[in-house]
DNA sequence: GAGTCTTTGTGTCATTTTTACACTATCCAA
DNA sequence: TTGGATAGTGTAAAAATGACACAAAGACTC
């Protein structure tokens, strides 16, 4: 389908919305995109809120979670997931949104129903600032967050819940990283999803076993202590093992 | 809240809808309440729909799935949880759909998302045709059903896998079953749910570590074989079980 | 180049959990 | 009394889990 095909004949629905909740990792922390909204509510409000808009009366959800996230960030075919509808009738009446709602929503007023996805994003492929329209997008640490506009510090809350489900599920973790990682990078990442320590040897252990992935024969260069050896994620493998149907990965 | 105060100043939205997968288990095997549209599609589509409806603009969604269960059923306070949102453009516009459609909605053209969730009732609280206005609901083995209206038969799919996650998780099977019950109906149910024979005395043996049934000292009467001990779910033990955080039961 | 700092990488043992498997007991009905 | 049906029970082998400590490798500093 042509791209301008796309928008004949499409109208925004006013009704229905979707919220994205674009997860990253940093390294160290478990990181969520998020859109600072300036000084524009008058209650003194929240700032920050999550990306999402309007669906268009021809698109599917997942379609319109799709283009609000490459909107956002210009990324495409990104792990996203749905984490459910958010529908209470003052969802969005809070005072110090409705300001921020007039100067964005031809009809401030409608009752708008939201789904909310959450997709995982290698924090590599989106620096905000360098390469986005979004001037006012940014990386912000998940446990630092403690208030968002709307309802969408609940949405949050409901994303990590559900990632923090499917993680032990699925090996969804690996969109979160770059192509190499050590497993101390990995160790961190499922440290921070599950929000509790996981013991280094036998979470060495029991993800090995798994056997979804390949050693590099290479080594991290320039750290300043004994240089990890780097792995890969292996597409291969995880569907043999998918095939076999395996359901956890008891973390 | 008074129950004519909820009316007032209330409208359908004609863009969102509720639909309902309300399971059973009839001691053998998991069921499903379906609505028998009759010989009305003119295109010779499925018969069978699930119960579901528009939503209100002053309730919230759980409210109207709420809602749209009481109507059908007379059945409140009934294990109600939400499966997601179904916003395909195209999900309502099968010509054999849009006749039915044209008799119950004002606005049968309308693009409706709808928010499916699933609930489990004691099949023994509600026999269709004996209690309720809707003469044309009834219950049907999930495992028979292979076509639906709409897109729910995908809607129908997403609950049981939804159920069947959840199930390994929390003990909510209870709600499918009689107060009073035996430990091989819950060895059915659970089989059925899950769709796969599990060990009867592995099963036992785990349910029973749990340590949230209690053993009424009371037997089966008139079955032509060994009787069997009654059971019943004991609400608190289970309240101590969740407090210390216990996240499956590993089926 | 010796010493220090930091993180990697590894093995074992005790305990718990899982899996596979078969026979007797009890009631009803004929 | 017998036959039919389901309830109820134990064990042993294999696998998974949880707890735990120290040497190796590189970078940096002095």
């Amino acid at each position: 389908m042509h791209n301008n095909q796309k928008k004949i004949g499409s109208e925004l629905n006013p009704n229905v919305s979707v919220d994205c909740v674009i997860f990253g990792f940093d390294l160290e922390k478990l990181t969520v995109l998020v859109i600072d909204r300036g000084e524009i509510s008058a209650a003194n409000g929240p700032r920050l809120a999550l990306p999402g808009n309007l669906i268009y009366d021809n698109e599917n959800l997942d379609q319109a979670a799709n283009r609000v996230l490459e909107e956002l960030t210009g990324l495409k075919n990104i792990y996203l997931e749905q984490v459910g509808a958010f529908g209470d009738p003052f969802r969005i009446h809070k005072e110090s949104d409705r300001e921020w709602l007039k100067s964005i929503r031809a009809q401030p007023d409608a009752r708008v129903i939201t789904v909310a996805y959450f997709s995982l994003v290698k924090i590599e492929d989106y620096l905000p600032h360098a390469s986005s329209f979004a001037k006012n997008a940014g990386w912000a640490p998940v446990n630092e967050i403690s208030e968002l506009a709307f309802d969408h510090f609940e949405i949050l809350q409901a994303a990590k819940e559900k990632l923090k489900q499917k993680i032990k599920i699925q090996p969804i973790g690996f969109n979160l990283l770059p192509e190499k990682f050590t497993l101390s990078q990995l160790h961190r990442l499922y440290e921070s999803i599950l929000d509790k320590p996981l013991d280094k040897r036998n979470f060495r252990r029991k993800i090995q076993k798994l056997n979804i992935l390949s050693n590099l024969k290479e080594k991290q260069r320039g750290v300043p202590h004994k240089p990890s050896s780097l792995y890969e994620f292996n597409e291969e493998k995880y569907q043999e093992l998918t095939q076999l149907g395996f359901d956890n990965f008891g973390f």
